[in-house]
DNA sequence: TAGTGGTCTAGACCACGAA
DNA sequence: TCGTGGTCTAGACCACTAA
């Protein structure tokens, strides 16, 4: 029981320095020096490789630089990964309402592509889950979303507001991994009526992988007006 | 100059216990465990902590993975970032052969758009490069690539076999980092006559930003063909 | 010359996992 | 119980930078 305790509230003393580090460090230039190795040591009462430990952390994750012979200085902020979003998300984005319109939702026997993209057996049970989405009430996205109904038992059962994404988040399953194929095309009958634009419209296609951990979660083909809606993705590293 | 070779040539000892680990793992399955830290002491009779910073590398590069109690283990593989890819390149994966025909070659006065997006002033020199890009022999794409002049001086003197990356990376000016607007849209009369499909027809529409650093290099306006292309785009990290 | 980060040693104790 | 990785010490010498 002490054990218990003693190590969850003990703070490692890398750890104290390094979030000391941090919060001197937060709010300043790029360029500003932070306090040096040496110092840190004699501050703390600590072996200098305690102090290296920690600032090897904030400089791997980007937020000190070190400059042999000069000093370690607060680095410019570097440019992430893009984090995957979700429909409701990105609309949010943009400051729209996201609203979302259920047109299907049922369990069906997977069809071979969905079953190639989701890892799984041609004819396996998965959920089907059609939607309209809409962005301060106008028609944005037709989305067909197909999960793997083994990882998410009883999920359809639930209602869902707006966000899958939020829903797979409960239970651990929000996909850190996207796969998007993008392409362009023009609108059939049916999604022409159901998105309110004429027959043969541009509509912009986003076929998605949805990946957490080892598996694909969801698969999903949607279908955006083009006179709406642009997409934005940030590819690489740095800058 | 006895310095410099002995600087140059010493091997350093994490550098050394690193490889080591590195060819040993290499090709090995996920799972396969590593050589144990305090094995490798002993093996190259150097200090644990020397060890650990060779496998810390090895650790934050995803290599390896720490299950502590248990040993050091050949990671799974980890999706990586997206490096951001030119048409030649883009095409060359697809198995095509890239051609390219230059319809526009001159310096101009940067417009208001070109001008935010390279971070320069209205009215400065840009280089405007306009290309109709094929693949196989096929019209499959046509791109306006703006480059600031000033970065790069006598640019455009040079004649560009294809790849305007390739021309970057000459220069140390490859973009690492690009942000892409996707969208959809109806082909205008004159790329409809370059592009060989009708008017109207729908085309994927790229406006990029490529970026090297801390500066814009590029800014292009790409219009594929959408019953010949497919844009993939890979989003997050791990999975 | 003094200060910085880079590398390295030869130990130590701890918590955890497997046998 | 024994081996593993996680943490930590109290020093050391080096190359580099700036005053």
């Amino acid at each position: 029981m002490d054990d218990v305790m003693v190590t969850r509230t003990r703070a490692l003393k890398h750890v104290q320095v390094r979030e000391y580090v941090r919060t001197l460090v937060d709010g300043l230039e790029p360029g500003a020096p932070a306090p040096s190795e040496r110092e840190l040591v004699t501050r703390f009462g600590v072996a200098r490789m305690t102090v290296r430990q920690a600032m090897d952390a904030l400089v791997s994750e980007g937020l000190l630089e070190r400059m042999p012979g000069k000093g370690t200085f607060v680095a410019r902020p570097r440019r992430g990964v893009q984090r995957p979003i979700g429909f409701s998300e990105e609309m949010q984005r943009r400051g729209l309402q996201p609203e979302s319109q259920t047109l299907l939702s049922r369990i069906e026997q997977a069809g071979p592509g969905v079953a190639r993209a989701l890892g799984i057996t041609e004819g396996d049970a998965v959920l089907h889950w059609r939607r309209l989405r809409r962005a301060d009430g106008a028609p944005m996205c037709l989305q067909d979303s197909f999960l793997n109904e083994v990882l998410l038992p009883g999920f359809h059962q639930k209602h869902m507001p707006t966000s899958l994404f939020d829903a797979l988040a409960l239970r651990g399953l929000r996909p850190t991994w996207v796969e998007d194929a993008i392409s362009a095309g023009p609108a059939t009958a049916d999604e022409a009526a159901l998105l309110e634009v004429e027959e043969g419209a541009p509509l912009l296609r986003v076929a998605r992988r949805g990946v957490c951990g080892e598996v694909t979660v969801e698969v999903s083909r949607s279908a955006y007006r083009a006179d709406r809606f642009t997409m934005w993705v940030q590819l690489g590293e740095d800058g």
